[in-house]
DNA sequence: TTGAAAGCGCTAACAA
DNA sequence: TTGTTAGCGCTTTCAA
């Protein structure tokens, strides 16, 4: 007695530990726990029994060794200090939950190299899937984890692979709506600050923009590390080198937050001189002042897509890639 | 050929596959492979451009059944959706990156039994340790984890287990300098906006409030969810109560967010009529307006002391519990 | 409806 | 310096 408790206390139980304890082989209460069916209910009960008695949890390692499946899915942004990532990495993390998903989380910098070192690592403990925000600039490095078998959820790119799914938001529709907002206004002259960092999406987020530019405006774009002082930087650059902007739609909520801080220190008003409009609708852009008028992305959806898209690919069920998340314009004060 | 390209395709090769175009046993591999010495250094490079020729990786399931280490960390946060937390998380994540140690993120959204079922979930995953903002409320859940032999770091809670170490913030202190800075500005008439959700943690922040009250001074103090709409419900149900309040503290800088915006939507100005401190230090403090005068948690230096104490704890080594962190008044706008 | 045997990929004892 | 044997806890044939 003293003997199991102390056992207990060490080493949790295993499948032999409630085999016994019930008197049948371990393969049955395999078969019972796993509800795999060909045992009687009798039997079911006299296991389940044991099996609380006992406290037993399979080892996901063991049951992983054989079945190459570790129920868990990690989950890789650029950066967590943009708040945007955080709500999708929330949202994800719940999806992922409700499948029975346990969550790695971990970083890129937005950097290629380093989502390889990452994605290397995270191989080692085989997650079902991966669902990631690529740093941008070339994907060859994924499509070398592709072909060795991983497969991933790519939000806002698009990689062609068997092992590959997209999720995208329609950001280029959405960076229309911002400059026919802007527009609208009664803005003159516009302005783009965009990324630095992101392949794809900032294409989408810029080609949108410059098609929905009213013909004859002049097209001015130019990218910075999507950062507060990013934002900062290049808002003040921007006014400097084209004093009459009167309209700005910033790559993300984050650098629109920088950009009106820098148009406010020098003197300038936000709306009034120069309206501006982000991208995300991060939680934050409703309490500063100006509050953001913003281009929303369902976090929540997103998260969803992302996971059951996961889930179809690694069951190898059918998903149609990419699949698109519609966006909508946020009016608050900004813009 | 064609075989052997089409596994490597679907399975990833093993320490036998190395071991195999080496032409060694396999335990010479892992020897290599765990650097553990007993080999010679020409057997050391063969069997490492096999291992690159192979893109070998030790599959850490099959190693983690018999080392009963997994080189993998969680870490529990009540929520996702106050800043502060991805600040923490980013930072842990970190330093666990540093330790070789991969993360799992989970969220106990502040309740109890989601924080057990959490537990359960990932104790599956038999991470080395947890590292957790513990919900308030009670910790025998969390004992019955430490009994069955969960490391745990527990942050800004004590818990007496050898299995669990802590690191809290000097939040004491913290609070003390919060009131201090409010009598220094001239406020008579100071309130507390603490939270329901934080058992040991609110109590820190709070009593060390009360403490710091100057002689005589009413002792208003009203708990509330720790969110923007409850720092906004709260601050506007304080004034209406107390109409001469002059000064508050805020549980936290979300808290203190609602707050600010609150007083203003009341037409009062912030800090001409009313003085606020938040807690935290979080980014977009420093964006809102006014700027928030707060509390400043070091997250950097708070997740380096979390994953140091918990790789401390599993390797057995000597750990002084709790380890304290300083924190520090950071003066900006609002109070 | 149940069980015995094999083995997932790895490391730990113990030889040699 | 190296190899052999065993077994971590589980699931999967296959047989009873």
């Amino acid at each position: 007695m003293t003997d199991v408790a102390r056992r207990d206390a060490t080493r949790p139980s295993t499948l032999h530990d409630v085999a016994a304890l019930v008197g049948v082989s371990p393969r049955t209460v395999s078969r019972v726990v796993n509800d795999q069916g060909g045992f009687s209910e009798a039997t079911r009960v006299r296991v389940m029994d044991a099996v609380n008695e006992l406290r037993y949890r399979p080892n996901v390692m063991a049951r992983g060794l054989i079945t190459r499946r570790t129920n868990t899915v990690a989950f890789i942004a650029p950066v967590l200090n943009d708040p945007f990532f955080p709500e999708v990495a929330d949202s994800v993390q719940t999806a992922a939950a409700a499948c029975e998903l346990t969550l790695f989380l971990a970083m890129s910098k937005g950097d290629v190299d380093v989502e390889h070192d990452v994605l290397l690592r995270l191989n080692a403990h085989a997650p079902d899937g991966v669902i990631i925000y690529p740093a941008g600039g070339g994907s060859e490095h994924l499509l070398s984890h592709l072909d060795q078998g991983m497969r991933m959820v790519l939000i806002d790119t698009e990689v062609d692979h068997p092992n590959a799914v997209s999720v995208v938001s329609n950001l280029r529709g959405g960076a229309g709506l911002a400059v026919e907002r802007l527009v609208q206004r009664g803005c003159k002259k516009l302005a783009m600050i965009a990324s630095t960092k992101s392949g794809p999406t900032l294409h989408r987020r810029e080609s949108g923009f410059l098609d929905a530019l009213p013909a004859g405006m002049e097209r001015i774009v130019q990218a910075i590390d999507p950062t507060v002082e990013g934002g900062y930087a290049m808002a003040s650059s921007l006014i400097e080198q084209h004093p009459d902007i009167d309209g700005i739609f910033a790559y993300n909520d984050v650098v629109a937050i920088g950009a009106i801080q820098a148009l406010q220190a020098s003197g300038r008003s936000v709306p009034g001189d120069v309206a501006i409009v982000g991208c995300d609708d991060i939680e934050m852009g409703s309490v500063v002042t100006p509050a953001l008028t913003t281009i929303r992305i369902d976090r929540e959806r997103l998260g969803n897509l992302a996971v059951r898209a996961l889930v179809a690919l690694v069951e190898d069920k059918p998903v149609d890639s990419p699949s698109v998340l519609d966006v909508e314009l946020v009016v608050r004060e900004s813009g």
